[in-house]
DNA sequence: AATAACTTTCATTTTGTATTGAAAGTTTAA
DNA sequence: TTAAACTTTCAATACAAAATGAAAGTTATT
């Protein structure tokens, strides 16, 4: 396999797991090919590489910059602005976890526990539905809370981690 | 707010939370549906109450199943099906992460070890590529080693993991 | 202040995914 | 073995999310 075949192969990998953990297909190939670029791209070179228009290119960089893994880069002289994309693996790790969950896991908390909270009119299915809600609750924080602690490592958490667990 | 409007809401939110992580929103309503009833329902009563078409039901009940968090029950002299799920979080969660696992995780881990060791020629581009993807296969494959041994710890692994990691 | 070089926006169109529902299939009971 | 009670399948349809591209906006240069 030749280089330009890996690198194909590597963005539609990339497009595809992205799409199945809800992240848009075109968003993840375009940080895909950031990823492995040495240099800063250019929207242009962007929208050629990937065959896509001028605007889906600049709506899903700037979904890129917002979750905080890829930059903007000015060149000297130039006019046009180019994109590279944080290459340390930790620090995306990290940046990804705490956007997932401010925009996800910390509104289905809210919702978790108002519903969790509802009076207990006696009823078999309220209470079953409190206790079960409840802990589901319980489940969502330990989790949330779980991320927020790795992420405090910053330094190589998840490697860390495993030989934690591993013992 | 009462029970129904609570119900409701939770049905919601988790559609909601699933289809943000990738996973079909009806299938995620059902799944709410059940963790928050204590006894079996039919396919029927799931059709009711998430007014959805017989056809919908059946797939995603079978999509839930084969994620082995939902099961098939049988009444006694009835001949229609139950279905009621997974209520152990902990459980759920195991069962959760060895799915997307193997469906995911390992098949995109694939690629990048194929990917990752391609020829170097020696040109600036091709040994950066070959840096960040196999940079990205050690990430992926440890993230992927921690979902595994965490699950072998079963009982209550979260709750574990995150004392452990408080210190 | 006008022009050129570029980026963003957003109404429309396209594409992909999920749903529908009727027909086919299956199982159980008589 | 037939009928009844149910579930699954799948081609057609509806729906939602993403892409397009031209117009509007912005910024830098002369």
């Amino acid at each position: 396999m030749e280089f330009k075949e890996a690198k194909n192969k590597f963005v539609q990998t990339w497009g595809a797991l992205g799409s199945q953990w809800g992240i848009n297909k075109t968003m993840a190939q375009i940080h895909a090919l950031l990823m492995v670029s040495n240099e800063p791209i250019s929207m242009e070179d962007i929208m050629e590489e990937l065959q896509i228009s001028r605007g889906s290119a600049s709506m899903n960089l700037r979904g890129l910059i917002d979750w905080g893994i890829v930059y903007k880069e000015y060149k000297a002289g130039e006019r046009r602005e180019y994109f590279s994309s944080e290459k340390d693996l930790d620090e995306m790790a990290v940046k990804i976890s705490r956007e997932r969950s401010k925009r996800e896991i910390k509104p289905a908390l809210k919702v978790l526990k108002e519903v969790s909270t509802i009076q207990n009119n006696g009823s078999e299915e309220t209470k079953q539905f409190i206790e079960q809600t409840t802990k589901l609750y319980d489940f969502v924080l330990q989790a949330d809370n779980m991320l927020e602690k790795a992420t405090e490592f910053k330094d190589n958490w998840l490697g860390k981690l495993v030989l934690k667990i591993m013992r």
